[in-house]
This record gives C-alpha cells, structure tokens and sequence, in this order.
DNA sequence: AGGTAAATTGAAATCGGTTTGAGAAAATAT
DNA sequence: ATATTTTCTCAAACCGATTTCAATTTACCT
C-alpha cells in the first residue's frame, strides 16, 4: 500500500495524508483522527527509505562494537534497547575490522559519511580521542561513553571510575593493607587511565608508595585475572589485597588465591567493579565480592536517552553527566593479616 | 557529492558512473577504472538511502534481542560480525519489548513489513514457533539460529544438542553414575528440549530410570544453578553427578558444591555446556570443567555467511546445517564415589 | 567503402515519500 | 455585503540514486 494509492481511498491527497501522519497542525483533527484509524485499518505504513531518503533522518544510533566481543557489550545494549523500544529508531552495531588506528578512523568516517545512522555513540574513549575529534568535524551526532580529555567539545555520559577506585583503595588501606595490587583493564582507555588515578591517589594520600611490581593491565578475562594475581602472589612481598577491573578478573583472582591456598577475605582482600550483570552476581559469589558498582544496563538506557535528546536539539556541549559509584562491601575484604611466606 | 555532480565532474553521464560503480558489464574497463578511481580521489559514495529506495536492497540483517541481555548474544554478534566486515552489510539489533506472544508476533511481522532489513535472523525458536511460520507467509527471507518442528520449511543452522548431552550422560553413566542431574535452560525453547531428550535417551539406553525430581530449567545464570544443585545436592539421594546447560550454571553447581564441602571431580562431577567465550574458560575453571564444546561465535560467522547466500539466491530450502559438538573432558569429571548423606 | 554487429553511452522514468508555495473554503471583522 | 484573516487542501518540485530503452560510436566483415 503506497500512499498515493492509500490517499485516493480516503479521497484526500498524499500531502494532506503525510501531514496527517505526521502531525503537522495544518490539517483538522477531524481529518487526522480519520487518517490515522484508516491508515491502521488498511495497513498502510510510510516507506521507510524513501522517508530516510526525503527527510535526511534514518532513526537509527550506530554502536561500534570492538572486536573483542565483551560481554559488557550485550548488557549496553539491553539497555539502550529499553530506551528505544518505544522510539521508532534502531540499534546498528558496527563491526569494527582490526584494531589499527587508521582502520579505526576510517571505519568512523565513513560511518559518519554514510547517511546510515543519525547519532553514534563513542566506546572506551582514550585520553586524546581522534574519532571524537572527526565526528566532532564532521558535524556528526555523537555521544561519548566514558570521556577524554581531548581539545573538542564532547557530550559524555561517565561513572566516576576515579572516585570509585580511590574509595575502594582507601577502605583497603584503613582495613591495614599496604601492599594492594591493583588488575586494571587494558591501557589506552581514559577509564583505566581513571582507575590508575584512583588508585595511586588513595596510596599517596596514605603516604604508601606505589609499587608498579603491583600494577597489571589487560583484557576483563579470568584468565588475566588469574595469571597475574598468581604472579604477584607468588612475589616474596606478596600484596594482601587487590583491586580489580572486572567481575570476570575477580574470578581469576580467586581462582588464583585459592590455587596458593589463601584465603579470600582474610589472606587476601578483593575489591572488584561490577557492571551488574543478570548471570553473575557479586553477591553470590564464594565468598561473596566487595565491589564498586554500576550498573551498565542503566548507563545504556540514559545514553539512549541523552543521543535522543541530542537528536532534538539539545546543545551537546551541555551534555556531561559523571554517575557516581557505589561501594558494596562484602565478606571479600577484611583487616589486613600479614603472613610470612 | 551526488551522482550528478561527480558525473559531470568525470564527463560522463550519472547513467555510467553507477554503472560503472556497480559493476555492470556494459562499461569498458577503462571507463570503469576512471570512475572507480576518481570516486575515491573525490570521495563520492552513493547514498545509501537513495540506493535503498530505488533497489529495495537495505544492506541490513536484523536480530531481534531478547530482553534478558543474554552473554551469548554478544558473541554471536561479534562472529556475525566477524563475516559482515568485509560485506557491505549492517546488523540492525531489534529490541524485544515484554515476552508477551502478541507483542513478539506483532514485532516480527512490523520489522519484516518495514524494509529496514533483507533478512531476519530468529533465536531460540520454540518447537511449534510462530515466528518462523509468520515470516515464512510473508515471504520474508530469515534462518533460524536452532531448530523448529514447525510444520513450514525453514533454513536453519543448530548445534546437536541432543547428541552432545547424550554423549555427555552416557559418559557419566559410564563413570558409574546413575543419579546425575539435569540443569538444563528455560523450558520452551527446542534446545532446551532436544537437551533434554538427549539426557533421557541415555539414561533409558542404560536402563536408569528418570527422575523429575533431578531435573531443573532456569536461565544460564550461575545463580539458578547455585539454587538447584544446592537443592539437589541437600536431598537424602543427592546425585553425584550434574549436566548443565551453560558455563555459568556450572559456577554455580561449583559454588554449592563447595559450599556442601562437595569436592567436584570427585564427589561430584560435573558436565556443562562451553559456548566458548574469550572471558571466562572452561579449562582455567578449578577444577578445569568437563564441557560440550561449540563456538557460539562460529554460528554468528556461519549463519551471516548463510543469510548472504540465502540473500544471493539460494533455496532456503536447502540449508539446514547440523553442526557436532565436541565433548571434552578434564578434571571436573570422575568415578562415581557414593557417599553417605 | 558500406553495412552490420557489438560495445558504449545517455535521456528520462522511477522508487515512495515530504514539503513548499499557492489556492479554495470557511470564519471573522468591518 | 465586502474585506480580511484563518483553516484546510492540493499540485508540483524534490531527495539521490538505478535502470529501461534508445541512440551513438566503434569494431568487424565482405
């Protein structure tokens, strides 16, 4: 059913029946109201590409989703999806080829260029974001997912991963702990440069030196969480307490504590972050997990929400929302109990 | 930069610049290494909207997400991806509102009337699923990720399920195990009831009789599978053995296991579904868990590929690919030990 | 050279809507 | 009753490509 075809049925033309549908305030109420029970009962919906085509407007946020496949990814998703479920606009995950940077730029500029997607939202930011700087210059829509400190007006929606890990490194050091090692994501992203920060601040504040023997960076796995919390264990001056990335690196820690025979909570405290995921909870872990928390199904939705309003007009340079984090604490930390080795 | 202007940039009319662009034979070589050549030197891309109306073509397969954000989700993403990078094709992600069987129905049939995809990939299909009777009526093409018994021909890629959890009973059963339980996924979805057939056929085939009081269906969450094992585990009978539907239900067979005082391998064994993921590894589990193996992340790759070539012309028909499951077996496995409660 | 076949090229129609600018009808003011 | 404003409707232009059909050019034969 085209429109030309669905205006003659109802014997008006296909711009008062496009007007109709689209609520412009030319055309009587009398006459929407029967344009649009019409439209339901014949079935007739606007071409979609041929409104893209017209208006310019596609409905659609491009998401870019890194290779790596992370599990944070879906529960962003899930989010955004229960923003947009009652909009008319789409989800465009773009696959994003090899990690190198000019593949990178490429991929986001022609992204932009293409007409495919109204708004795309920025991941893992780095400290000096060139695809903020492009999107930014090409006049693209975009919202950042984290932040950067890079010379470009950007709208941003962050969690205070500085604050969190700070708070989290300073409740360990009044618990007694000295040496705490800390398992970050990989390096490059502004949020582990953040928790690096976070870190350290607390250690210095304490006037505890930092041991960079105690600092590891990489992927959110169990197997990192483990490889290194094993190594570091195994140091003659092992640390008692460790803050972690990811629920998943807090997995290997235990799994590596465990492995030596210590004992979580006790021999070793954990403080890991939690992104709130539905099938795996800190909670329930053995024994269960102190963690900085945040929900990353809530960060999805308010995104959605913040690139919709972008879309309507607000000034993204007035978009800049930092989320705090709470600090759940569980059996997985307690007082320092030094142990010879 | 439209058609036009670039056609009249190279001296040629918009008719042979996109043929020459699409590679229609009509144009000499010469003529079409000029245009292609020229188009990146002066950055001229087709718009793809205008393309799309004008062809019908979208570039576009969509997923429907189910509210729950489940973990697979983004790996199969991530391999559909993996095919789509190098195809001029995008993932549109529809989000599922509530579960509702109107509300489902109601989506699937909008989404294939609205032209924002060329093909529909179905997830978790239900025996007797509308879902894929509806898109079939409507001629819209999709594969489906699993199985239907749906009485309506439809393309579609699955995993022996079946065959994988027989094959893991039967080697329980082969330990000597003859109380083992069943933590299987949500009831309705036909893996959950071929895994299910697969666990009772062994049983039988061994003259072990069934026992519903050994048999759960929950969400892949390691909560779910804590609750259960730790019920099954507390019954006077308690099975000394478990078969479970994902890596996460198995941390939580682990955690109550543990939390019994339960050492899993060998008072307990302990077979679970590996749909492999970069973060979270069946061999690095302690003890390192006994799986049925298939990369989720293959069937994302494997199914674009297959939505292409249904896209391309082949007879739906004609797919229906069965893939075998690998049983790998490690520590997580062992003897029966009957123990007194 | 003249005629035919083959290889190129282009003008114009089309995809299915939105929106501008103008006209007709109805309502209000003088 | 006429002029003016307001409300509603429409014809036609346009978005930016693809593709049909016809015309032109070049290549090939005899």
């Amino acid at each position: 059913m085209k429109l030309k075809e669905f205006a003659k049925q109802l014997g008006l033309s296909p711009t008062t029946v496009s007007r109709a549908l689209s609520g412009y305030p030319e055309v009587s109420e009398v006459t929407r109201a029967r344009v649009v029970q019409e439209a339901v009962r014949l079935g007739y919906r606007p071409n979609v590409n041929a409104v893209r085509l017209k208006t310019g407007r596609v409905g659609a946020i491009g998401v870019v989703m890194g290779r790596a496949g992370e599990f944070h990814f879906a529960e962003f998703m899930a989010g955004m999806a229960e923003r947009l479920i009652t909009e008319d606009t789409d989800i465009l995950v773009i696959p994003m080829a090899d990690p190198e940077y000019d593949a990178e730029m490429q991929l986001y500029r022609r992204l932009a260029e293409s007409q495919r997607v109204d708004a795309i939202i920025v991941h893992s930011p780095r400290p000096n974001d060139q695809r903020i700087a492009l999107l930014h210059e090409l006049g693209m829509p975009f919202l950042v997912h984290g932040r950067s400190d890079i010379d470009v007006p950007h709208p941003w929606l962050d969690i205070d991963n500085e604050g969190a890990v700070r708070r989290a490194t300073s409740h360990l050091i009044a618990l007694g702990h000295t040496r705490i090692a800390m398992i970050n994501g990989r390096q490059g992203a502004t949020y582990a440069l953040h928790r690096d920060i976070g870190y350290r601040s607390a250690l210095q504040s304490h006037g505890i030196e930092v041991d960079p023997q105690l600092i590891a960076n990489g992927n959110f796995t169990d197997e990192i969480g483990f490889r290194f919390a094993r190594s570091f264990l195994e140091q003659p001056k092992r640390p008692t307490a460790f803050v972690a990335g990811s629920m998943m690196t807090a997995l290997g820690i235990y799994r590596a504590a465990r492995s030596l025979g210590l004992q979580i909570g006790s021999d070793v405290s954990v403080i890991a972050h939690d992104d709130v995921f539905p099938y795996l909870t800190a909670d329930n872990m053995v024994p269960s997990l102190s963690a900085t928390r945040s929900s990353m199904r809530a960060a999805g939705t308010r995104c959605a929400d913040l690139v919709l309003q972008l879309l309507a007009g607000r000034s993204p340079t007035e978009i800049h929302e930092l989320w705090p984090v709470e600090l759940i604490l569980r059996e997985s930390t307690g007082p320092v109990r030094e142990l010879q080795t």
